[in-house]
RNA sequence: GCGCAAUUGGUGAAGGGGUUAACACGGCGGAUUGUGGUUCCGUUAUGCAAGGGUUCGAAUCCCUUAUUGCGCC
């Protein structure tokens, strides 16, 4: 079956729901931890579940190149390649073309760009990426969209994301798996016209959901709140609407304001593998020499594993020589850090304080040490 | 005891009279938003074994001392 949205209660805009799927029913709004290559690196699915993660995020491009979609396919798909017990939702490749392609050449009929791997020349459609994802058998795919680079003249952005639309019917048309979902993705780069027009466009294809893309790509925060007001108000309200990543404290609340739904973000697990750490005061780099002779953990009243068992000495220790279980200690942290805020974001929806919360958070959060 | 050579930061070192002592590692700090796990940026020796001298100017030349290495009695 398809995933179905149903809305709890709404907030103002923001929005309390429900979203079922294959592999259970789990509250919004939602943080969905990033696993590219078939694993939240260095974590495996049990943790996940311990930190009462749902959904993760995989990459149709980088399972592509490796192992190829063949491969997850014979393994019995995704899930079971993987052993995540889970939502999947796979990321259509659209936004490597943008981040990690030097050269690429986007045309009418996709884009031709150069691995990452071996420079070999790959050419994406947006059909292949969705025939990928069926192979890959998650549980949401996302159409194929050009992430719009920031800033972008009004002309290339209006052809960018007229094309875009045209991509995502064309992704829809050979979409075939009926256990899979299938998002649209609003562009529109930063022009409200064109994200009102995308939203309505993409809207008419009827998906089982609507993400807002192209954030996120280096423009201010005002510019990025903005580009979610501009699209989301069209969007319709019994759909999930999800941000896609978006994953700083307090970019979630900002989003959650506006009525997003679902996030997904990079930003726990790189942050930790470079020994950062989310704390209720704000960010810590567990590098600094003033944790060198530091025996408390990251946070107090912090349930994550790594809190209730490891100081900053220690982890600090960790990150200094490189070792691998620096960044996993700090990836637990980090992402039940976010995972934590969104369940307090639901319970503050559900009591009709959020915005009260919302501003205790970020006054907290921003008034660091 | 005599002769020769060496001595530059936390480390490996470049520079053999011209002004701010190269580069690398390490250290310290910052960045990171649909992840190219090894990335990027900033900073880090007011000082060249110590003292004295020559010179407009010395890490670079000279002298003394110390330490280290090699060779010879």
């Amino acid at each position: 079956m398809k995933i179905k949205y149903e809305l709890i209660k709404n907030y103002k805009k923001a929005r309390l729901g429900k979203l079922k799927t294959n592999y259970g029913t789990f509250d919004t709004p939602m943080f969905m931890p990033v696993g590219t290559l078939a694993n939240v690196k260095t974590l495996t699915p049990e943790e996940l579940y311990d930190m009462h993660s749902a959904v993760i995020l995989a990459n149709t491009y980088h399972l592509w190149l490796r192992p190829g979609e063949d491969i997850v396919d014979k393994a019995g798909g995704l899930h079971k390649f993987m052993n995540y017990n889970g939502p999947i939702l796979t990321d259509s490749g659209g936004f490597q073309v943008f981040s990690l392609a030097k050269k690429k050449d986007i045309s009418e009929e996709g884009v031709v760009f150069k691995s990452h791997i071996d420079g070999k020349k790959l050419f994406l459609t947006p059909e292949l990426s969705i025939q990928i994802q069926n192979k890959l058998d998650s549980d949401i795919a996302m159409s194929f969209d050009e992430c719009i680079p920031y800033p972008a003249s009004y002309e290339y952005a209006k052809a960018s994301t007229e094309r875009t639309i045209r991509w995502a019917k064309r992704g829809k048309d050979v979409h075939s798996n009926n256990n899979q979902s299938l998002f649209g993705i609003v562009q529109g780069g930063e022009y409200q016209d064109l994200r009102e027009y995308s939203a309505k466009e993409t809207v008419k294809l009827n998906f089982d959901g609507y993400s807002i893309g192209g954030t996120s790509v280096g423009e201010d925060k005002v510019t990025m709140y903005n580009m979610i007001d501009y699209a989301i108000k069209y969007l319709p309200i019994d759909k999930p609407r999800y941000l896609m990543g978006v994953g700083e404290p307090i970019d979630l609340l900002e989003g959650v304001e506006r009525g997003v739904d679902m996030f997904d973000c990079v930003l726990p697990t790189r942050l930790a593998r470079h020994g950062n750490a989310f704390t209720r005061n704000g960010r810590i780099n567990l590098k600094n020499l003033k944790y060198k002779e530091d025996f408390t953990p990251i946070e107090d009243n912090c349930d994550c594993y790594t809190c209730k068992n490891y100081t900053k000495a220690y982890i600090r220790h960790l990150i200094t020589c490189d070792e691998m279980l620096g960044g996993r200690l700090l990836s637990i942290h980090n992402i039940r850090f976010l995972i934590k805020e969104m369940e307090e974001i639901r319970e503050s929806i559900k009591n009709d304080n959020f915005d009260k919360y919302k501003e205790e958070f970020i006054r907290q959060y921003k008034n660091s040490d």
